[in-house]
DNA sequence: TTTTGAGTTGTTCGA
DNA sequence: GTCGAACAACTCAAA
C-alpha cells in the first residue's frame, strides 16, 4: 500500500499528549494524524468501566479533544468494535499507519493481538508502544526465568534498571488533522455521564485530564512528596499523591512521575527517603501489572488456590451495610462514604475497610472488588485485584492471615484528631475524640449530649470485632496447608 | 540440589 | 504507658 502520509493514533487509556510514544510516532511518521477514540466497552470483557470511571473518561476525553485542537488536531470519536472501526477510518481517510499504546488487561491483550494481525493482513503498518509501565511485564524475570511472586525481589530487579529508562517524550508541537473532516460522534453520544446527577462530589474533588494530572504531579512533587513516608498514612491530611486516576487513564505516565521524583530529590536531597517510598508505590503498580500479565485468572480467582476452599459467608445485608457506610465502625463507614462521594478512598482506609469486609464479615473479596470497580474513579484491574487479594490473604506476597486491622486502633494511630471521621460522619461529629471512633463504648450521657442515638442516628456495630476476629482466624486455619 | 534469609502497611498479651 | 514476643508455617528467590 502506498504511504499516504496519514496515520491513526489510537487512544485508549493513554489520554495525554506528553510522553505518549504512539502519538509521537504518528506525528513523526505522518503528515496528518487522526486521533481516534473507539468506544468499545464490551472488549473489556466483564470489566467494562464502572460508573465513576465512565464519568472520569467523559471529562478526560473532552480535555484531550481541547488540547488536540490547540495544536491543530481534533479527537475523532467512534463506537463499534475496534478492528472494524480502525479499518473503516483507514478506508475513509486513506491512513496507512496505526499506532497505539499497549493495555495489559487480559481481555484487551487477547483482543489487541487479533487486531494487530488483522490490520497487518489488511496491509496497514501497525506499531504498539509502552506508555503505561516502567517495564514490560514479560521483561522482568527471576534468575530462574519465572515471574516474581514476591514484591521485594521484584522491585529490586526493577530498581536496578530504572536508570536505563528513556526520558519522558516531549509534547508534539503540532498534530495536524487531515483537511477533510472525518466523521465523529459527539462525546455526549457515548452516554458516559450518569443520567441521574450523582456526580457533584466528583466534580468538587477532581479535575480529570492531562492538565489536571500535571498540576497534581507538580503540586505533589513540590510539597507532600517530601513527607510521603509518614504522610501517606494520614487520611485526614492531603498527603497522598492522588495520582491514581490520572495514572489509570494515562493522563500522566509512570516515567513522568519517576522524573518528577528525581527532580524533587535533586532540589531537596533530604527528601530522598520519602521520594523513594513514593517511587516504591509506583513499583507496586508495576508489580500489580506483572501479576495480572502472568496470572490472568486472578481478577476473579485467588492466586493461592487453597482459598478455593475458604468458607466465605456471603450475606447481602452485610454487603449493603458495608457499601452504604453503615457498618457501625466509624473509620470504615467514613471511608465508604468518601468513596461514594468522591470516587476515591484513602489507601489506608481501603485496607481497613477491606479487612473488615473480608476477615470480620467474611464476605467474598470479589464482591468488594466489584463494588470498588464500580465506584472508584481510579478503578484499575491490576491494582484492584492485587489490593483485594492482598488484603484477603489469597494473593501474591499477601498479608499473613492473622493480620486483621482493628478499626479502633487504626483510627487512633492515623486519624489522631478525628478530622477524617468528622468530615464524613456528621452525625457523630459532636462526640469527643475519646469516643467518636468507638461510640458503642461511650457513656449514655456522652451520646445524649452529642445527639447520638445508637441504632437510630448511627448504627451499632453489625458484628462483634473480637469474636469475628477469632472466627476469621479459625476459618483461615481450616484451609492451611 | 540444598540451604538460607527474608517477607508493605497488624494485633494482642504479658512483663 | 511501653516493649518484645507470639501469631504459623510457607514459599520465594538467590547463593
Amino acid at each position: 500500500m502506498n504511504d499516504t502520509g496519514t496515520a491513526i493514533a489510537w487512544f485508549r487509556r493513554d489520554l495525554r499528549l506528553t510522553d505518549n510514544p504512539a502519538l509521537s510516532a504518528a506525528c513523526e511518521h505522518a503528515r496528518n494524524v487522526i486521533a481516534l477514540y473507539v468506544h468499545a466497552p464490551e472488549e473489556d470483557g466483564e470489566w467494562a468501566p464502572g460508573g465513576a470511571s465512565r464519568w472520569w473518561l467523559h471529562h478526560s476525553l473532552a480535555r484531550l479533544d481541547e488540547s488536540l485542537r490547540v495544536r491543530g488536531g481534533r479527537l475523532t470519536i467512534r463506537r463499534g468494535t475496534s478492528l472494524e472501526t480502525l479499518l473503516a477510518v483507514a478506508r475513509e481517510t486513506g491512513a496507512t499507519r496505526v499506532y497505539w499504546n499497549r493495555l495489559y488487561d487480559p481481555a484487551r491483550v487477547a483482543h489487541d493481538t487479533q487486531v494487530k494481525a488483522a490490520l497487518r493482513e489488511a496491509g496497514l503498518h501497525c506499531e504498539s508502544f509502552n506508555a503505561a509501565l516502567l517495564h514490560e511485564p514479560w521483561e522482568v524475570r527471576t534468575g530462574q526465568g519465572v515471574p516474581y511472586r514476591v514484591f521485594t525481589p521484584f522491585w529490586k530487579a526493577c530498581a536496578a534498571r530504572l536508570d536505563a529508562l528513556p526520558r519522558p517524550l516531549p509534547t508534539p508541537d503540532r498534530i495536524a488533522a487531515p483537511p477533510a473532516i472525518v466523521a465523529s460522534l459527539a462525546l455526549d453520544e457515548l452516554e458516559l455521564r450518569p443520567r441521574i446527577r450523582w456526580d457533584a462530589g466528583l466534580h468538587e474533588a477532581w479535575m480529570p485530564g492531562e492538565a489536571g494530572a500535571l498540576a497534581q504531579l507538580e503540586s505533589f512533587a513540590s510539597g507532600a512528596m517530601a513527607r510521603y513516608s509518614d504522610g501517606r498514612n494520614r487520611p485526614d491530611l492531603p498527603e497522598t499523591s492522588r495520582l491514581s486516576p490520572y495514572l489509570h487513564f494515562g493522563e500522566v505516565g509512570p516515567r513522568q512521575c519517576l522524573a518528577a521524583a528525581r527532580n524533587a530529590v535533586a532540589e531537596r536531597p533530604s527528601s530522598r527517603g520519602s521520594a523513594d517510598s513514593f517511587v516504591r508505590e509506583l513499583g507496586w503498580r508495576e508489580f500489580a501489572h506483572h501479576l495480572l500479565h502472568h496470572f490472568p485468572q486472578t481478577p476473579t480467582a485467588p492466586l493461592d488456590t487453597r482459598f478455593d476452599a475458604f468458607p466465605w459467608d456471603p450475606n447481602d445485608a452485610w454487603l449493603e451495610a458495608w457499601q452504604r457506610g453503615r457498618t457501625g465502625y466509624p473509620i470504615v463507614d467514613a471511608g465508604m462514604r468518601e468513596l461514594w462521594h468522591t470516587g476515591w478512598m484513602h489507601n489506608r482506609v481501603r485496607m481497613i475497610a477491606a479487612s473488615l469486609f473480608t476477615k470480620n464479615l467474611r464476605q467474598p473479596w470479589l464482591k468488594g472488588a466489584q463494588w470498588f470497580w464500580d465506584t472508584l474513579v481510579d478503578a484499575d484491574l491490576a491494582n484492584n485485584t492485587l489490593g483485594w487479594q492482598w488484603t484477603a490473604g489469597c494473593g501474591a506476597d499477601a498479608a499473613p492471615f492473622f493480620r486483621i486491622f482493628n478499626p479502633v486502633l487504626q483510627t487512633e494511630r492515623f486519624d489522631p484528631e478525628r478530622v477524617y471521621l468528622r468530615r464524613w460522619l456528621p452525625e457523630l461529629a459532636r462526640l469527643p475524640d475519646k469516643w467518636i471512633h468507638c461510640p458503642w463504648d461511650a457513656p449514655a450521657a456522652v451520646l445524649a449530649e452529642a445527639g447520638v442515638e445508637l441504632g437510630r442516628t448511627y448504627p451499632r456495630p453489625i458484628i462483634d470485632f473480637r469474636a469475628s476476629r477469632e472466627a476469621a482466624l479459625a476459618a483461615y486455619g481450616s484451609i492451611k496447608r
